[in-house]
DNA sequence: ATTAAAATAAGACACTGTCAAGATTGTTTA
DNA sequence: TAAACAATCTTGACAGTGTCTTATTTTAAT
């Protein structure tokens, strides 16, 4: 029994890592609703119990695959704003269109990430935390240099009024995405467009 | 016989809206998640598969709450756009707080009417998609007729552009709403503050 | 009064997440 | 090396769920 050519089966490998990438990969085929625990066993080649040894349960596997999405967003976010090819401005444009593409491009990761699936319960996994709050965060700071920059709106010396700016901008792109990937904005052929009006918008002096 | 109030109770009455209603409870007390055709149906006294000859399924009857959702929140928003108690620019500030104090008021509601739940699949009700869009259809025509006062930003003779802001607009309301309603921005004392920033930011003559 | 239709109920099936108890393997310790 | 332990995996079981099918009861129409 010993012989079987690759090790014996009964201790998988890594079974941890293996479950969250064949789970992002079924959430790519499919909807988030779609993924249970028994098919991603079955698929994986293992019994439905055994993810029970390296999550908790099903919601903190879900939110180890939104980690990932995270540190990818965050990533994403760095890269643009230190990209010195571009000017501030740019770079603020850049980022929302990067932002809802993101977003529509990985609807059902971008949905587990931001969605009531992991936040509305208090269960979110301190892991989870760990790496989305400082990704917003980083937003956050981002929308306070451009401020500092007289590109966005903003009242000197009231920092109060700096949070409000980003709140609502995080709404904005953040709802631009949601219309769209819920299936409320039918027409997603026009992102470009509707993410240009929002730029326009928000920057201070592109107004007449 | 056909009207004494208390008939045989084999066939309940009004079933078909009396579960709308008590499932609208349900959705007060707890979250959609918790709703289940089952506890509904015990909860009302009758049983399990009863419900199955007043709806299709368990989507139609999330539909059937939805409707009243958006008969709710259209009757909202023209009695403030026809409110000549206002000026045309108090409304619109007031059109954008009450929108989102709905979404804060009525969570699972809101959540269930613009939510996946509901869209993402193609099986929305043709009676929802029959109040839904006419309500969707107003807020582009409010916010036309504030284009047309100046009050919001536009580009005379470019239809496109006055569909563009009202893209961007609902998508920042909807998107606030959002970051409450599932938990991101933990911090709901806010609102108020968050929501006037949004209207000056949208409003054309509040810029210096 | 008979018949047709509508409303309700009960049974059954295939799913789901997850707990408990055993089986197997790898690692540490004596 | 042998024994003990811990980690990992499997099987069995349970309470949920939505929904299909079939039978029962009531109302409406003829």
């Amino acid at each position: 029994m010993k012989n079987s050519p690759s090790k014996s089966k009964y201790h998988y490998g890594d079974l941890r890592n293996t479950l969250l990438k064949v789970a992002s990969e079924m959430l790519k085929e499919g909807s988030i609703e779609d993924i249970s625990l028994r098919k991603l066993s079955s698929r994986v080649g293992v019994s439905r119990t055994a993810p029970y040894h390296h999550f908790k349960d099903k919601h903190a596997l879900l939110c180890g695959i939104a980690e990932a999405g995270f540190a990818q967003l965050d990533h994403m976010n760095k890269e643009t704003f230190n990209n010195n090819s571009f000017s501030m401005k740019e770079r603020f444009s850049i980022y929302i269109h990067q932002y809802v593409n993101f977003a529509k491009d990985n609807a059902e990761l971008y949905e587990l990430m931001f969605g009531r699936t992991i936040w509305k319960q208090k269960n979110s996994t301190q892991e989870l935390k760990d790496i989305a709050y400082p990704c917003f965060q980083y937003q956050v700071d981002m929308i306070n240099e451009w401020q500092k920059l007289k590109l966005l709106d903003s009242v000197d010396s009231d920092e109060n009024d700096a949070l409000r700016v980003s709140q609502v901008l995080w709404g904005t792109i953040h709802g631009i995405a949601k219309l769209l990937i819920d299936g409320i904005y039918t027409d997603v052929s026009h992102v470009e467009e509707i993410c240009n009006k929002a730029v326009d918008i928000f920057l201070v002096d592109s107004k007449k």
